[in-house]
RNA sequence: GGGCGAUUAGCUCAGUUGGCUAGAGCGCCACGUUUACACCGUGGAUGUCGGGGGUUCGAGUCCCUCAUCGCCCA
């Protein structure tokens, strides 16, 4: 047989990807009969490539889904991608800009809605093809996307029934606004930063005031422009209390204070009581002109607006009072709800101002901003201006900064669906893996605060409501022909100060002819979009069929296990729960497993944007995705997330370049090893980008690398050693020590790593059969069967226990290294059909649908496994001594064991293997045995050795290394001593731990003993 | 500010309910191309288990506290 010496991990995935889709294994349909286990895949956004963190999520899923595949149960993985709304559209339109220099509205809706749909095509495309590199294997007939007419099907339907039942609204709310793309985003959507900015401080002028009452009241802003929308200038209701009350919380935090910080709360409480003498009696005098009714004039829009009593204002900041801007701040708008202030919105959609904004209509809000400082400053009331860092709110999707903005929305109401859902993770419905996730989940949830679900974009699920003025014509019209219908709601709106009464139609899906009735009325549809987590938390059960009553929804729903990454525990776990208990009346799954998240080098999340990312198919080309699902499944611990050192590949010398802060961000990188150059992500020029393209690689896949290298030769090895291999059955009276050694070890090995899948303990699994196989299978089984395959009785012994042995861990391997198990598997049939212990039996057609090993626990022997570890150990003993005293591996040695005689009656048939794997010939075995003349000597639990060196001997090396080892000696027996001589030891711990430790101690002075007699031998020949 | 987690060898990480002389991979040192494998073999060196208290016969493991880092929420 002609196999390579290395793995080549790129013919076997070319090879069986497509025989294990050809014969249909990834499809699943139900049936009655079988077991179902169902997952459904988070769909990645089809905003750009999968990165390593979609590499761990997707191959963790397909670890399991491979596993209870080969458990025998009909197992469904359900593919699919995201739209991801915003961010999709914010990509393309970034594009369109820079290489076209347009913006969506140059396009208009239908063009920019197209030209995202081919965007789409091509990233679906893209994550599927990884996806498939990688090895999963999901049912891609079933494949579905968060927009497609399935899915628009199910959410029409919810949000029908939603709107129906009243759980929808829509109000005016404040909002994150994105000026530059002319939506609102979430606050998930949104991140802080610092920048440099200014604190104006204005004053604005008090109408009419009393005699002694101060002419002005100076307030403070980062934002001069919002004061065009102020309603009010608030001061605090109680200043002496609110003081009092600083103060007195200021001292207790002091005095509990470590000394590092006491004089930052030295200076604070310093300030509160100045304010004391110097502000509080003015902020008595406002409050009090506050209660009386007095009234500003609002500059440069010369409005008369309140002096309010309201707590937000702080005595201890500022002046003390602050300007209140309804429509522009989060903090004023709730002061504005409060004190039932009028709210003036004085910006467009686009971030320039209104006519609210007066002379300034048509401005943007920088210009704007510099204007009225100006103006103001022209009348004399700018007070001064301060220079100061300030928290900036910007959008994720734009990086520009955030307005708060007041804007019509749709809501859903999560009284009573985020109580279901607390329930459901509550009383245990829905396991949460591990458990401390829970906590954060049930947080979120206990909120529960409505969800804004309309975004004012062009990509995504139109929201499915007409609407038109009202008037008793219509509403006529819609209670003779509509009312009958079920798929219609309608809902009246009153007017309002700024609004006309309105009627508000929802079609359930499939009422086009409605839709075009109403059009034809002049019912206008809602131009906004619904959120996309609106339409992935439908996923469950939309991709199953719901709102029909399909055969895969009865069998499939709900589905086993969600396995997805912390960061979208709130965004979409608990939104999958609460639209599944309501939707279909039961929970969409009954476990989420949260796995870790992967971070560079330096502990930083990955991402595209960053430079850090690394992409899982330069992983594959270089290592192989083998390696690369190994690599993450053995990194997958509990509590830990993975952290990855990543660098440059060289593509001319294939060196490896540490990645850092600073070299991850350049267009082009310079190699230090053969000086030539090659481009990264981010080059953008025509000449940089002619240059090879370094892949971003990291060294912690070489694990999984040289484990499947070590496995290809294990499996190579066998392979070649099968020439005359025929299938019979074995009796147990025929296995030899090793035999049983290794079955009884595969036994034990096949429950753990069983065992740990079944607790999504991918680390515990991996790390279990890489022991198992490098050091139990390779280092010795392999080693020793070599000397038997020559023997007529023992050679087909030795051929069956190594076939099943390696059948058995080929299928335990399988859900982790899918491709080589299956290409082993492939070629191990051909030589070894009918295999297995004690009876061969026909190996299934592929390993991906071969039987999951049953640990045969009949086969465990810890008196096996403790003899075997005693062999193990003294040929440890003569390797140490050979390599110690620098013995050439070719020359023969001859040692001499000093042990109990059951000991001897073990190590005795095992001499071949002594001779093999350490090239030394014993002389003598037993109680009785005397060390040679001049020997090196090990001593061991229960069992001293000797390796006669008459003519090798170093001497003086060997009094050293023995000094040394008594030094330990004596101070293990000197800390057991003192132990066992504690009687609170002896009384309090069990018998059990004190035998040992006696035992223990014992064993530890022989060896001393032997050790000095050793010692003195060797003194007298120095 | 609140919550969760981490801190163990130069690096990346294991270490089940407290019971060893604290382990692995990479890297390092020495030796070795003996036909499965140099992506290998054999052996070796390397640790105040972040600091300080406490509980216990016994603490890397449990409790308190401090420090540093990360994530989530406000």
């Amino acid at each position: 047989m002609d196999l390579p010496k290395q793995y080549d991990h790129q013919a076997a995935e070319q090879r069986w990807y497509p025989f294990w889709e050809e014969r249909g294994y990834f499809h699943s349909q139900p049936d009655a009969q079988r077991q179902p286990f169902s997952i459904v895949i988070p769909p990645p956004n089809v905003t750009g490539a999968l990165h390593l963190g979609h590499a761990l999520n997707n191959t963790l899923q397909d670890i399991v889904i491979r596993f209870r595949r080969m458990q025998g149960f009909n197992v469904l993985w359900m593919p699919g991608t995201d739209h991801a709304g915003i961010a999709t559209q914010a990509v393309v339109e970034r594009r369109l800009l820079e290489e076209e220099g347009k913006t969506r509205h140059d396009l208009g809706r239908q063009a920019l809605v197209q030209r995202i749909w081919a965007w789409k095509d091509q990233y679906e495309a893209r994550i599927l093809g990884q996806l498939k590199k990688m090895g999963c294997s999901c049912d891609w007939q079933r494949t579905r996307f968060t927009l497609d007419e399935i899915c628009a099907r199910a959410v029409r339907q919810t949000f029908f029934d939603l709107f129906r039942h009243d759980l929808i609204y829509r109000g005016k709310r404040l909002v994150n606004w994105d000026t530059h793309l002319q939506t609102a985003v979430s606050d998930d959507e949104v991140f802080h930063e610092e920048v440099d900015g200014h604190f104006w401080h204005f004053q604005y002028p008090v109408l009419d005031p009393q005699p002694g009452e101060p002419e002005f009241v100076s307030i403070a802003t980062t934002r001069p422009e919002t004061m065009l929308g102020d309603t009010a200038v608030a001061v605090h209701p109680d200043p002496a209390a609110a003081l009092d009350q600083l103060a007195k919380e200021l001292q207790e935090k002091l005095a509990a204070a470590p000394e590092k910080e006491k004089p930052d709360i030295e200076a604070q409480l310093e300030n509160v009581r100045q304010r004391q003498t110097t502000h509080l009696p003015r902020l008595l005098q406002l409050r009090d002109m506050a209660r009386d009714g007095r009234q500003l004039l609002l500059p440069l829009i010369e409005r008369e607006i309140p002096l309010i009593a309201d707590e937000w204002a702080k005595p201890e900041l500022g002046s003390g009072c602050v300007k209140i801007t309804p429509a522009h701040d989060p903090n004023d708008y709730d002061v504005g709800i409060r004190q039932d202030l009028p709210m003036v919105n004085i910006l467009n959609p686009d971030g320039t101002l209104n006519a609210n904004a007066g002379a300034y209509q048509g401005d943007a809000i920088q210009k704007a901003r510099r204007r009225v400082v100006a103006d103001l400053e022209k009348r004399g009331l700018v007070e001064r201006i301060e220079e100061r860092k300030i928290d900036l709110a910007h959008s994720d999707r734009s990086k520009t900064p955030i307005e708060p903005f007041l804007a019509d929305q749709w809501f859903v109401k999560m009284d009573q669906l985020a109580q279901s859902a607390m329930d459901a993770v509550r009383d245990g419905r829905v396991q949460i893996i591990p458990p401390r996730y829970g906590k954060s989940y049930l947080d979120w949830l206990g909120e529960k605060r409505d969800w804004c679900i309309s975004r004012n974009l062009w990509w995504g699920h139109r929201i499915p409501i007409w609407s038109a003025t009202r008037s008793a014509e219509e509403e006529t019209w819609l209670s003779d022909n509509m009312a009958q219908n079920r798929g219609v709601a309608v809902r009246l709106l009153e007017g309002t100060e700024d609004q006309t009464a309105r009627i508000l139609v929802c079609i359930a899906p499939g009422g086009e002819e409605i839709e075009q009735q109403l059009q034809q009325r002049g019912f206008v549809q809602e131009e906004e979009v619904l959120d996309t987590w609106f339409s992935s938390a439908l996923w469950p059960h939309s991709t199953l069929g719901w709102p029909d009553k399909t055969p895969e929804l009865d069998y499939y729903y709900p589905t086993s296990v969600l396995i997805t990454s912390r960061d979208i525990i709130t965004l979409w776990v608990a939104r999958m729960v609460l639209t599944g208990l309501y939707n279909v009346g039961d929970i969409p799954f009954q476990q989420v497993y949260i796995h870790p998240k992967i971070l560079d080098g330096y502990g930083e999340t990955m991402s595209k944007s960053k430079g850090n990312g690394v992409d899982p198919l330069d992983v594959v080309d270089k290592f192989g995705a083998d390696p690369l699902r190994f690599g993450l499944a053995y990194m997958t611990t509990e509590t830990q997330d993975v952290r990855m050192p990543v660098e440059f590949e060289c593509p001319h010398c294939q060196t490896l370049i540490e990645q850092t802060k600073k070299n991850r961000l350049l267009p082009v990188i310079q190699c230090k090893k053969c000086g030539k150059s090659f481009s990264t992500q981010w080059a953008t020029s025509d000449e940089d980008q002619a240059r090879p393209r370094g892949a971003v690689v990291s060294e912690r896949f070489e694990l999984g690398r040289n484990f499947s290298n070590k496995l290809w030769n294990a499996s190579r090895f066998v392979l070649m050693n099968l020439a005359d291999y025929q299938s019979i059955a074995i009796s147990d009276d025929q296995l030899q020590l090793e035999d049983r050694w290794i079955l009884s070890r595969l036994a034990t090995v096949t429950a753990t790593v069983s065992e740990a899948l079944e607790h999504y303990r991918y680390a515990e699994a991996a790390r279990t059969l890489y022991d198992f196989a490098w050091d139990e299978f390779c280092s010795f089984y392999v080693e020793m069967v070599k000397s038997r395959f020559g023997d007529r009785q023992q050679g087909p012994v030795a051929q069956a226990v190594l076939v099943h042995t390696l059948d058995t861990l080929l299928r335990l391997l399988h859900p982790m290294i899918p491709f080589l198990t299956e290409d082993v598997w492939q070629r191990l049939g051909k030589v070894a059909q009918q295999r297995g212990i004690p009876t061969p039996i026909p190996a299934a057609e592929s390993i991906m649908v071969a039987p999951w090993p049953t640990a045969d626990l009949g086969r465990q022997d810890q008196q096996i496994e403790a003899r075997f570890a005693r062999f193990q150990a003294a040929l440890g003993g003569i390797r140490e001594i050979r390599s110690r005293q620098n013995v050439p591996p070719k020359k023969e040695v001859h040692f001499a064991v000093r042990c109990d005689q059951e000991t001897a009656d073990l190590l005795r048939p095992m001499q071949p293997y002594f001779q093999a794997m350490a090239t030394a010939t014993a002389t003598a075995w037993g109680p009785q045995t005397e060390a040679p003349q001049l020997s090196s000597h090990a001593s061991l639990a229960g069992m001293e050795i000797f390796v006669d060196l008459a003519d090798l001997i170093d001497i003086h090396a060997e009094i050293a290394r023995n000094e040394k080892e008594r030094t330990r000696l004596q101070g293990m027996i000197n800390g057991k001593e003192k132990k066992l001589a504690n009687h609170k030891f002896v009384d309090r711990a069990p018998a059990d731990v004190v035998d040992r430790e006696r035992d223990s101690l014992n064993q530890l002075r022989q060896q001393l003993t032997s050790l000095d007699a050793t010692l003195a031998n060797l003194r007298s020949r120095s």
